[in-house]
Parts: structure tokens; C-alpha cells; sequence
DNA sequence: CAAGTATTCAATTGATTACTTAAATAGTCC
DNA sequence: GGACTATTTAAGTAATCAATTGAATACTTG
């Protein structure tokens, strides 16, 4: 075999390395909820369902293909992505996914069909919405991955906390709900329940990470007023 | 099982689809050489170094990925890439395993370390240096290969023609070569080549589709005097 | 140091995968 | 129609993989 064949081989090998993280659907959807923000073993085996030692060898993989990075923090060990571009990258995945395979796009159209319909977004526009005070943006998602990360003046109600908290919305002002992104279906169903309730409420089907992708500003930490 | 569940569970197995497709290292290389243009069963076989059967299967797995398509004339059966938007993601792939995957830069570092460095390219400027007569931009792929795309204002001159051929290049200008991407190894024995007969030369180690993927003009066809 | 907890490891199972060889299709050209 | 060609399919094999189970490791807390 020539060194040249032996260099391809080896190049490609490598390649293939990210590709094999990538072609279990469990392991995809690991990254997908990293990509919310750190996340222990058994918090992600049990948004996976996953069992605890499936989704240890599951990050095995992926921390081999060092797609996502270990910190052991005393009896916890906490996963990563290992770099903002990993999740830039799945979402070039979820998109090539979206425009090659039609059963996709026909699986989240049947799913979320009966429930509403998503306009694009567009961020700038939505920002300035805001502060004209138009709309409220909504993040639905359990309050630590808020913190992580979330769309500027967006507020913070876990879904979970919705139907308890629906006094603090105004009811004049539209609601752009959102959550861990495209297969999530926490804003949808924050969508439902608030036009049961007599808002006006739509859904953005991005997340975060989709946002800072497309080059838009997003805030770490709380809400500074 | 939730129905919620079932839903994330087959959009992620879409998901995985693509992502088993790029689990193989022959079939990133079948997708890599797909991207310099159309190719034969048997062409793709040679150049991967793999049998026709063996090609032929990975070539379904890739078309039932959605990633490639068949285009049937008479006896041959022509293979292309599906979509510019599966080389995108192929040289996004690419720039993860580089960035994240140190075996990788290893692996290419240590085969073309003896013989040459390359500059990070910049299009704009490099068009402006071959329109001023300072630079011969040289494509040493397969004559077919230039004419389905190259980059504007290259020649064409293959490699296993460079030696009988190097009467028409200028010993004026500095020359640089180009060829499939960063894992061929074409344009790095042209510029040894070159420079052993007294040439200025370096070396893009990018390939059309990647200056593709910069945004910058390719060309179709025969470079029009 | 003992009990408890979070995670990893090892061994096993059944399923899938890449590749080979040989036969089957489907088209071309005399 | 018969010989030839390019490609696909079928069958078989060895290797790899995802998931399960149960034990092992490593850290914390009393």
C-alpha cells in the first residue's frame, strides 16, 4: 500500500471518528441537551431516558472524539460540549437533516401540527419588539439552563411553573415562547396552555445555541433589570 | 413510552442517518471525491481503492442518506453529490475534526512537513496578484475535474502531465497549486516538482468546494481566454 | 473508617456493519 | 441474438456496536 493511500486512510479515519459519535440518535440527542449547558451523568440519563451506565458510555464515545469534555467536581462529574463549534456543527447536522431527508420534516410536522405554526425568526426585529415592549419572550426551560445561557431580555418560567405563574404575564402583550430547540416541545406546549388562557402566544423553534449560530447576542447568567 | 418521547426518538434517528453515513471513512473519501464533480461506480472505486462492489454499497448508503444521487446513462451509472450543501457540511465536518481531533493535524503535519508550508489562502487577494501577472494559479486535478469547477483564472495541468508540460509555465511568476483538498496530496508533489526545477511555488491546501464555501466565484467549464 | 452516592468498567447479548466472492441485472455493440 | 460491460444484489464472515446487568471505583459525609 503507498504512503499516499496509508495518509488517506489515516485523514479519513479521523473524520470518521466525528461521524461515529454521530451515528447513534441517543448520542446526537446527548449533545443536543449539553448544548443547553453542563449537565451531570445522571441528570442527562434521565433527559435521555437513558439507563445511568448506557449514557456513560454513550459520553465515553463522545468524549473520545473529543466532542464533549469531562470535569470531575468532587462525587459529580460534569460533561461539556467541548467547544462552542460542536454545537454549531450539530446544528449544521439538524439542517442538512432538514433539507435532505423529507421524513424528517414530515416526523416534526405531524408531531406539532394540531398545536401551532412557527413564523422564522428574526432576531433584531424581535429585540426591538421588545423593547418597545411589545412582546415578551419567554424561555420555558428548567431555570439552570436560563442562567447557562438565554436570548437577551428574555424571562425566565419553567414550563413546569407556567400555569402557577401565568398572573406575572400581561395579557396585552404577545408572547414568543421558546425552548431547547426544534425537537424540544416545552414552548409548544407553553404555547398551548397560554392561548388556552386567552394570550396571543407563539413559538420560536430554535434554541439558544441556534441564536448565537446565527451570530445574535445571547446573556449568560440573570436578567440584569 | 410518551409520545413526546417517540417523536424526539425518530427525529433524532433521522438525525443519525446522516450521521451513520459519515461513521465510515471510505464513504467521507466517496463524499470528498464526489465533491470535485460527478463520477462512474468504477472511477470511485479506483480512485478510494476500494472494489466496485464494496463501492457500489457505500454509494446506497450515501444515496439513501439523501447525500448523493444517481443519475443513470445507459451503462454507467454517474454518482453526484446531492446538494452544494452536503460539500458545506462535509468541509464543516472537516474543520471540526482539525480543530478538535490533534491525531488529525498530526497525521497530515507529519506527511507534508518535509515538503512545503502552506498560507492560510486569501481569495480576493490572490485573484488580484494572478489579474496583475504576479501569480500562476495551477490546477493539477484531472482535466475533468477543472472543467466541472475550479477557481477563476486557474490552469489546468494535471499532475502526471506537469513534468512534460513545465515549458508553458514562466519561471517569472511564483506559481500555486491547488488540488482536491487538504488530504490530496497532488499539489504538494506539483510544488516539489516545481521547485526542483527552479519555480517560485506553494501550495492552497483547499479545494474548490472549500473556496466555495468562502463565498468566493468559482468557474464552470473552459477558463474564456 | 463505614455507609452511601455518582460514575465507570467488564462481561454478555443480539443486532448491525464492512468487506469479500459469486451470481444476477441491465444496458451496449457487433 | 450473443458477447461484453457496468453495476447491483445475495450470501457469508469477522468485527464492531448498543444496551443490559452486576461489580468495581472514587469521592463524601457521618
Amino acid at each position: 500500500m503507498s504512503p499516499q493511500r496509508r495518509f488517506k486512510d489515516s485523514a479519513y479515519e479521523q473524520l470518521a471518528r466525528i461521524g461515529k459519535s454521530l451515528a447513534a440518535p441517543k448520542r446526537v440527542e446527548l449533545l443536543d441537551l449539553l448544548a443547553q449547558g453542563p449537565r451531570t451523568v445522571e441528570a442527562l440519563a434521565e433527559l435521555s431516558a437513558l439507563s445511568v451506565a448506557n449514557t456513560s458510555q454513550h459520553l465515553k464515545v463522545l468524549r473520545e472524539a473529543s466532542l464533549v469534555s469531562r470535569e470531575k467536581q468532587g462525587l459529580y462529574g460534569v460533561y461539556r460540549l467541548a467547544d462552542a463549534q460542536v454545537s454549531r456543527f450539530v446544528g449544521t447536522l439538524r439542517r442538512l437533516a432538514h433539507a435532505r431527508l423529507p421524513e424528517l420534516a414530515e416526523v416534526t410536522h405531524a408531531y406539532f401540527e394540531t398545536r401551532d405554526t412557527i413564523d422564522p425568526v428574526d432576531g433584531p426585529e424581535l429585540l426591538r419588539r421588545v423593547r418597545r415592549g411589545e412582546v415578551t419572550v419567554l424561555d420555558v426551560r428548567p431555570h439552570d439552563e436560563y442562567l447557562h445561557e438565554h436570548i437577551p431580555g428574555a424571562r425566565s418560567i419553567p414550563l413546569d411553573e407556567l400555569r402557577a405563574r401565568l398572573g406575572e404575564l400581561s395579557e396585552c402583550q404577545e408572547i414568543v415562547a421558546y425552548c431547547r430547540g426544534p425537537y424540544c416541545v416545552m414552548a409548544a406546549d407553553a404555547v398551548t396552555l397560554l392561548r388556552k388562557r386567552g394570550f396571543v402566544a407563539h413559538r420560536i423553534d430554535e434554541g439558544v445555541s441556534d441564536w448565537r449560530a446565527r451570530g445574535w447576542r445571547v446573556t449568560q447568567g440573570a436578567e440584569s433589570a
